[in-house]
RNA sequence: GGGCGAAUGGCGGAACUGGUAGACGCGCACGACUCAAAAUCGUGUUUCGCAAGAAGUGAGAGUUCGAUUCUCUCUUCGCCCA
C-alpha cells in the first residue's frame, strides 16, 4: 500500500482550485451570502503561526458555509503601509515599494501552499496607488464633511534623527535609534473628529449581539462616558485670571475640595512662562511623560501658585492652587478640584504638600466620627460635613442633587465627558497615504482637486536624511493648484486609516471612480464573521466603525453603521523559550532533547540549555516556528489539522513538535483506513440493512449533528476530537458485515463532513470513492438521533451506584421495579426505607433513604 | 490602582439548559512484531487501596435530592486599561 504523498495531492488540489477558480465569488441575488474575513497581513517578511491558525479559522468557517448554500465572500489583501518598510529599506538598501512587493509575492505563496479557499481575484494591497486614490478621496470627502481638522499637539521629538517617534519607538524616554533623549514638540497635525461620533459609538456596542464581550467592555471603557458637571471656580490673585473651569464627576464631594490643580499646558501657564521656577518644574513634569500610565505609576508633583480659588458651595472656603503633572490637558477642561478624602491621588498630593483636607462622605454604618487619613475613601455612604448636601446617598442620589443644586445658583451645569480623543492622523513619514492637500503662501488649506488625484508618492527617496523624507522633497514638494504655486502637505495617514475601509473595497476591489462599489456593498456587507487578534480590540475596530459613521453622516451613503456582526478574537500560538549559558534565545531549531525534561544545544550536546516558560511566538525571544518549513516537513492538512487541536480557537495554543507529529501521523493513518475503506466498499456486497447498517446510518447522524452545533461555536478543538473517535469507530467497524451501498453513502458524508479542516486528502479521497469533490453538507435524518435504550444512572443519596440500561421514556415506577428485581441494587432496599425518589426521565434516579 | 476573564490527571483539553467528571489527543507503562532499534499495532493509565470501596474539578462556605456548571469570600495566574 503507497503511503501518502502530501507534497504531490496538496499540490494537486491547490493547482485544481486555482485553474477553476474554485472560490471565486460573484453577486448571486438567489444565494444567501456570507461574508467571512480576517484580519488581513501586514508583508513582513513571511508567515507566522499567528496567521496559520487565523487563516484556518476562518478558512473552515468559509468551506463550511459554503457548503451551506451561502454564497461565500472570502478575500484576501495586505496591510501593506508602515513603518518596518522604511526600517528595511535604510537596512538593506532597498526601496519600501520592492521590500513590500517582494515580501507579498512570498507570503501570498506561502498561503496558498496552507489551501486557503480564498477568492484571490479580489486582493488588495493598501500601498498600491490605486488603493490609497480612493483614501485620498475618502478623506476630502470628510473634510467636506466637517469631520476633519488640525489642530497643534504634541509628538515624540528625536532631536538627533529630527524626527517623530511613535511611542513604541521610544524606549526610556529614549530614542531607540539614536538614543537621544525625546523630546515633546508641538506639531500642527491632521485630526479625524471621531469624538463626534462618541454616542453611537458606545450605543452601536449594544446591538454587536456576537461580539466578545471582552472586546465591547474594553471599547466602551476607551470611549469612557462619564457623568458629571462642570464648575467654574472663582480666582483671586494678582493676575487677569477671573475663573478657572474644571469637570468632575464627584460635585458632591465638593465641600471636601482642599486644592485646585491645573495642568501644565492649561491656557493659564502662559501668565507663568518668565518664571523660571515654573519653566524648570515644567521640564521636571516633560519627564514623567505624558501617558496615563506614567502619570499614574510617577511621582506626583505640583507648583504652588499664588492664586486663591473659592468654593463655590462655601463662598469662605479659599484654596491655593497648584500647577500638577497629575492633570492632563486634553481630559476635561485641564483642571480638577483637589478633594484628597475621597480620590487616592488627590490625597497623596495633599500630604505631600501638608494641605488640609476635610471628609465629606462616610459609609453608611460608621457614625460622625470617621475620618481619612492614608486611604481615600471612594465607596458608597452618606455626605456629611457639608451643610446642606448632609445625608444625601452616595452615589447616585448625591451627585445628582448636587448638580441640581449648582444648576439652579448657576454654578455651574451637567456635562457628559468622554476619554475618547480625536483621532490623530498625521504621521511624518514616507510609506505611507499622502494627504491630499496644500498650503498658499498664507498657509491656508487648499484642497487637492478631484483630477489631480491620486497625489502620488514619489518613486526616488532618500530615507538616511534627517527629518521627514517627503519634506526633504522639495521639487515633489511643490505643486500649482488654479495657477498658484503651493506646497504640498508632507506627512502621511497613520495606517490605520488603511485597514478601516479595506473591507468595503473588497466587495468591489476594481470600481475605479470610488472606494467602493454601492451595488456590490449592499450586496456583501456587513462582515458576516470577523476573525483576528484581540490585540486589534480597540484601535482598529473603533477606527473601522468610526469610518462607517464617518461615510454615512450627512448623506446616509452606506446605510449601514456597523461593519462587523460578529467578531471572533482568537488566541495566540506560544512556545517555550530556550537560552543558553550566557542567557541568549536560542531557536527551537538550535535545541534538541531525549527526555522532553533535560534540553541541551544540538551541535553541542554537553551545554545544557535552561528552557523558560512558554510565550507568545516573537522574533525577539526566538521561539517561533517557521509555517512553511512545517508544511514542507508535513504537509499543509496536518498543519491546519494540528493548529485547530490542542486549544479551543480563542485561547492560546501551545506549539508542540509531538502535537504536530501526532497531526501528521493522523493523516497518514486517515490515508491507510480509506484505502481499507474502498476494499471494504469493493467486496461488499448490496444487502438489506443489517443492524450493523443502521448502527452506521446512526453513527453518522450523531456525528453531523454535533459537528453543526461544534462549528457554529468554533468549538474546532472538539471536532478534531470527533475526527479522531471517528477514525477509531470506522476502523473497528470494518469487521462488519456491512452493505456496500450503506457504507459508500455514509462514508462519503463523513468525509464531507470533514472536508472544511483537511482539503486536500478529503477531495482527493472523494475523487477515489467516484464522488463529486464539491459536495453540499449533508442533511440529517432526525429519526436517527432517537435512541432505544437509555443508560440510566442509578443514585443512592446522590451518589452514583449504578448503571442500568432501560427503554426509552420509562416511567419512574417501572424502572423502581426493574431496580428492585437487579440482584446488586435490590438489597439496599431490604436494608433500607425510602425516603424520596428523585426521577428524571431518560437520565437518572436519585433515591433518598432513611 | 481599575476592569474583564481563567483555574479540571504528568500535559493540552472534553462535559448540552445543574444530572455518569476526565471524551479525544500527547506523554508514560506493559505487551506483540524485530537479532535489535525506529515505525506500527494492542492493552492500561485521576488519586489512595490487594480488593470491596473511598476521595476527587485552585481554597473555604452557601443554595440544591444532586454543583466543574449557580451565589459569596479568598488565593493564584492571564489579558486589557492605567
Amino acid at each position: 500500500m503507497e503511503r501518502y504523498n502530501f507534497k504531490k495531492i496538496e499540490n494537486k488540489w491547490q493547482k485544481f482550485w486555482e485553474k477553476n477558480k474554485s472560490f471565486k465569488s460573484e453577486i448571486n441575488k438567489e444565494k444567501k451570502k456570507f461574508y467571512c474575513l480576517e484580519m488581513f497581513p501586514y508583508p513582513s517578511g513571511k508567515i507566522h503561526m499567528g496567521h496559520v491558525r487565523n487563516y484556518t479559522i476562518g478558512d473552515v468557517l468559509s468551506r463550511f458555509k459554503s457548503m451551506q448554500g451561502y454564497n461565500v465572500l472570502h478575500p484576501m489583501g495586505w496591510d501593506s503601509f508602515g513603518m518596518p518598510a522604511e526600517n528595511a529599506a535604510r537596512e538593506n538598501n532597498l526601496h519600501p515599494k520592492e521590500w513590500t512587493e517582494k515580501n507579498i509575492s512570498v507570503m501570498k505563496k506561502q498561503l496558498k501552499k496552507l489551501g486557503l479557499s480564498i477568492d484571490w481575484d479580489r486582493e488588495i494591497s493598501t500601498c498600491s496607488e490605486d488603493y490609497y486614490k480612493h483614501q485620498q478621496l475618502f478623506f476630502i470627502e470628510l473634510y467636506n464633511k466637517g469631520l476633519v481638522y488640525r489642530k497643534e499637539n504634541y509628538v515624540n521629538w528625536d532631536p538627533i534623527d529630527e524626527t517623530v517617534l511613535a511611542n513604541e519607538q521610544v524606549i526610556d524616554g529614549k530614542g531607540w535609534r539614536s538614543g537621544a533623549v525625546v523630546e515633546r514638540k508641538k506639531l500642527s497635525q491632521w485630526f479625524f473628529n471621531i469624538s463626534k461620533f462618541s454616542d453611537q459609538l458606545l450605543n452601536g456596542l449594544n446591538i454587536l449581539d456576537n461580539w466578545p464581550n471582552k472586546v465591547k467592555t474594553m471599547q466602551k471603557n476607551w470611549i469612557g462616558k462619564s457623568f458629571g458637571c462642570e464648575i467654574n471656580f472663582k480666582i483671586d490673585g494678582k493676575l487677569p485670571i477671573d475663573q478657572i473651569k474644571c469637570f468632575t464627576t464627584r460635585p458632591d464631594t465638593l465641600f471636601g475640595f482642599s486644592f485646585l490643580a491645573v495642568s501644565v499646558d492649561h491656557p493659564i501657564s502662559e501668565f507663568f512662562n518668565k518664571d523660571q521656577k515654573f519653566i524648570d518644574f515644567k521640564k521636571e513634569c516633560s519627564k514623567t511623560g505624558t501617558t496615563e500610565e506614567s502619570i499614574a505609576l510617577g511621582e506626583k508633583i505640583g507648583f504652588k501658585t499664588d492664586l486663591v480659588a473659592t468654593n463655590p458651595l462655601n463662598p469662605e472656603q479659599k484654596v491655593p492652587v497648584y500647577f500638577a503633572n497629575f492633570v492632563l490637558m486634553d481630559y476635561g477642561f485641564g483642571a480638577v478640584f483637589g478633594c484628597p478624602a475621597h480620590d487616592q491621588r488627590d490625597l497623596d498630593f495633599a500630604n505631600k504638600y501638608k494641605i488640609p483636607f476635610k471628609t465629606v462622605v462616610r459609609p453608611s454604618d460608621e457614625k460622625h466620627d470617621f475620618s481619612v487619613t492614608d486611604t481615600a475613601y471612594t465607596g458608597p455612604g452618606e455626605i456629611f460635613n457639608s451643610k446642606f448636601l448632609d445625608g444625601f446617598k452616595v452615589p447616585d442620589e448625591s451627585i445628582i442633587k448636587t448638580i441640581e443644586i449648582l444648576e439652579k445658583e448657576k454654578l455651574g451645569k451637567k456635562k457628559i465627558n468622554f476619554r475618547l480623543k480625536d483621532w490623530g492622523v498625521s504621521r511624518q513619514r514616507y510609506w505611507g497615504c499622502p494627504i491630499p492637500v496644500a498650503y498658499d503662501e498664507n498657509g491656508k488649506v487648499h484642497l487637492i482637486p478631484k483630477e489631480n488625484l491620486p497625489v502620488k508618492l514619489p518613486e526616488e527617496i532618500d530615507l538616511n536624511k534627517k527629518g521627514n523624507p517627503l519634506d526633504n522633497k522639495k521639487d515633489w514638494k511643490k505643486v500649482k493648484i488654479n495657477n498658484r504655486e503651493m506646497v504640498r502637505e508632507t506627512d502621511t495617514l497613520d495606517t490605520f486609516v488603511d485597514s478601516s475601509w479595506y473591507f468595503l473595497r473588497f466587495c468591489s476591489p476594481k470600481n475605479s471612480d470610488y472606494g467602493y462599489d454601492n451595488e456590490e456593498v449592499k450586496y456583501w456587507m456587513p462582515v458576516d464573521q470577523y476573525i483576528g487578534g484581540v490585540e486589534h480590540a480597540i484601535l482598529h475596530l473603533l477606527y473601522s466603525r468610526f469610518f462607517m459613521q464617518a461615510l454615512n453622516f450627512k448623506n446616509k451613503n452606506l446605510d449601514l453603521t456597523e461593519p462587523f456582526t460578529s467578531l471572533f478574537t482568537q488566541g495566540m500560538v506560544c512556545h517555550e523559550t530556550y537560552r543558553d549559558e550566557n542567557n541568549k534565545w536560542l531557536s527551537p531549531d538550535e535545541v534538541d532533547t531525549k527526555d522532553g525534561k533535560k534540553f541541551f544545544l544540538k551541535d553541542n550536546p554537553k551545554k545544557l540549555v535552561s528552557v523558560g516558560p512558554s510565550e507568545s511566538m516573537s522574533k525577539s525571544k526566538k521561539n517561533t516556528i517557521d509555517p512553511e518549513q512545517m508544511i514542507e516537513n508535513y504537509g499543509a492538512d496536518a498543519v491546519r489539522f494540528f493548529i485547530l487541536s490542542d486549544s479551543p480557537p480563542e485561547k492560546d495554543v501551545q506549539w508542540s513538535e509531538q502535537g504536530m507529529t501526532a497531526s501528521y501521523k493522523f493523516v497518514q493513518k486517515f490515508w491507510l483506513l480509506h484505502q481499507k475503506i474502498l476494499d471494504k466498499i469493493n467486496i461488499s456486497s448490496e444487502n438489506q440493512k443489517q443492524n450493523s447498517d443502521i448502527e452506521l446510518d446512526k453513527f453518522t447522524a450523531q456525528l453531523i449533528n454535533r459537528l453543526n452545533s461544534h462549528l457554529t461555536k468554533f468549538n474546532y478543538n472538539v471536532i478534531i476530537a470527533n475526527m479522531h473517535e471517528t477514525y477509531n469507530y470506522l476502523s473497528k467497524f470494518l469487521e462488519n458485515d456491512v452493505s456496500k451501498n450503506n457504507l459508500k453513502e455514509n462514508y462519503k458524508k463523513i468525509l464531507t463532513v470533514f472536508s472544511p479542516i483537511l482539503p486536500h486528502i478529503i477531495f482527493e479521497c472523494l475523487e477515489s470513492l467516484n464522488c463529486e469533490v464539491f459536495q453540499a453538507w449533508p442533511d440529517i435524518d432526525k429519526k436517527l438521533l432517537e435512541v432505544e435504550n437509555i443508560e440510566f444512572v442509578i443514585q443512592i443519596n446522590g451518589k452514583k451506584k449504578a448503571i442500568l440500561s432501560a427503554t426509552k421514556d420509562i416511567d419512574e415506577k417501572t424502572l423502581m421495579d426493574q431496580i428492585k428485581k437487579d440482584v446488586k441494587m435490590g438489597k439496599i432496599f431490604e436494608e433500607k426505607e425510602i425516603n424520596k425518589v428523585f426521577f428524571v426521565k431518560n437520565r437518572l434516579i436519585n433515591i433518598l433513604t432513611k
